[in-house]
DNA sequence: TTTTGACCCTGCCCCAAGGGGAGTGCTTAT
DNA sequence: ATAAGCACTCCCCTTGGGGCAGGGTCAAAA
């Protein structure tokens, strides 16, 4: 058998290894080539070398560091040896795998949001209307206090729910009247499965036949929205029904807080005999 | 509205971004302390910098690059307006997750068949035995040549199924005889599911009732493992039936080439009416 | 025989997102 | 007075090479 010899330039081309790659395995001793030139210092390589770097391409594939490749090549020459190192490899993949399943996850519960908020906002451009809400499974976390402090609160519900929720947050507000302290309220997300959290109570909440109205602003202004829709369903003899509902289809994003001269709430006050007609 | 500012630690722990971080984000304008003492050079942050701090954290757990966040934060103040970045990030994680289920599947075979491969080699060791063959569903390629040439076309075949393979490849002989040159032979693999190949015949293969043994070592050795096999079917008065089967349990490796002397081929013959008792 | 273009060499700087450490300055507590 | 605790800047290190500069080498064409 004669020695065959292969200058860089055509090595790379059969392997599909960049020079450069080349020659940083050479540095690294992860594959001499067969014999280098003492006065060009020019490497050869052999059709060992040929092997070895299908080899090392095959690892490379399956993402084993150099460091890793050059232990296996020193340790093992027989793809047995190696299957515990596979199987390492193996859990590393599946956790960046599963850690990259649960960015997806965010960024689409993100998307969806902006996409049904632009939806809303080209069909239906802040008009009080009536429509009927089905039933949907929610997890409530209720409290005693002030309004302003309902956004802590659905921080800390959307923190423990995460990839169960669903849909954007809302609250029911359970008094008549508006009270400035110790209002009795419930912020709540849509989710998609039944599951037991600590403090938070999981639960169908019955559909209902509403008076919505979008108010378009900062949520200091949404007093006027208030008005406008109570004074709609008195003029047209509604009966309101509690608890009244409050969803926020945008607020602060979970990015950027935004302009709040931009955030979207829906009201919506359960009507129990509509007495209008559209 | 006071002032309240915090140093480089403070910040650091309120914000769970390390001193390293928050000075390189302040070199690279990302973002910059609200004041830097003249004298000193130490940095104060304020309410504002912790605010730009979550949008960054947000950001880089969806694995977006700093100069990516640099544009992002230059370029808007919304949720809304960053939705076409996310589907883009969303694309590029994808292809990332596909790239990482990829190289699983290739593991999981290299590792599923060393297994099984320990597995036979541990339950019986290389005795002639008597065995039913289930039918399966394989993927064939026939050629007319010589037995060195298997290797090539089962490495063809290899490639072109790849994740469909479920199992070791296989020869199927169809020539009494030894032939040294035109031998009728048909590289096979097992296939999970039917489907169509240039040059390739996807079929069920009958099973049968076969005398099978196990040989262990080079190819070149063969020839001994098939007097064993060969004579013990006459012994017991067997009749021989086509074609007949060479299964690699273990050859050169996927990775490794091996060493031949652990090679393991199981020869199994058909035999239509089978004479004797195990 | 020389030239020319292709090929090869080493050495240096660059990427991302920081980590680690050296050496120095500032204030405060002991 | 000294030591601890923070902060600062500057430099080197990580992965797996890419790109370029400056210079040497090879083989075929003129």
């Amino acid at each position: 058998m004669k020695e065959l010899l292969f200058n860089i330039g055509e090595f790379s081309r059969m392997t599909g290894l960049s020079i450069k790659a080349l020659r940083l395995y050479h540095e690294k001793d992860i594959m001499v080539p067969f014999r280098i030139d003492e006065f060009t210092n020019y490497r050869f390589y052999s059709r060992s070398n040929l092997e070895r770097a299908r080899i090392i391409t095959a690892l490379r594939s399956m993402d084993f560091g150099l460091k890793e490749i050059k232990e296996l090549l020193e340790n093992f020459d027989d793809d047995s040896g190696i299957v515990s190192a596979l199987e390492a490899q193996k859990l590393k993949i599946c956790h960046k795998i599963l850690n990259y399943e649960k960015i997806l996850n965010s960024m689409d519960l993100i998307i969806l949001k902006e996409k049904t908020v632009q939806n809303k906002k080209q069909a239906n451009a802040f008009q009080v209307e009536e429509k009927t809400i089905e039933p949907m499974l929610i997890a409530g976390l209720r409290f005693k206090g002030k309004y302003k402090e309902a956004g802590k609160y659905i921080g800390k519900l959307a923190g423990k729910m995460s990839r169960n929720i669903c849909g954007p947050p809302f609250c029911l507000y359970y008094d008549k009247e508006y009270k400035e302290e110790d209002a009795e309220i419930e912020v709540c997300y849509p989710v998609k499965e039944e599951k037991e959290y600590p403090n938070v109570v999981v639960r169908r909440l019955k559909g209902a036949n509403v008076i919505s109205l979008i108010h378009n602003g900062p949520y200091e202004q949404l007093s006027h929205s208030y008005s406008k829709i109570i004074s709609e369903i008195k003029s047209r003899n509604g009966e309101m029904d509690l608890p009244i509902r409050e969803t926020y289809l945008k607020g602060p994003g979970m990015i950027f807080k935004g302009n709040p001269q931009n955030y979207l709430t829906e009201i919506q006050i359960s009507v129990r005999e509509s007495g209008f007609k559209t």
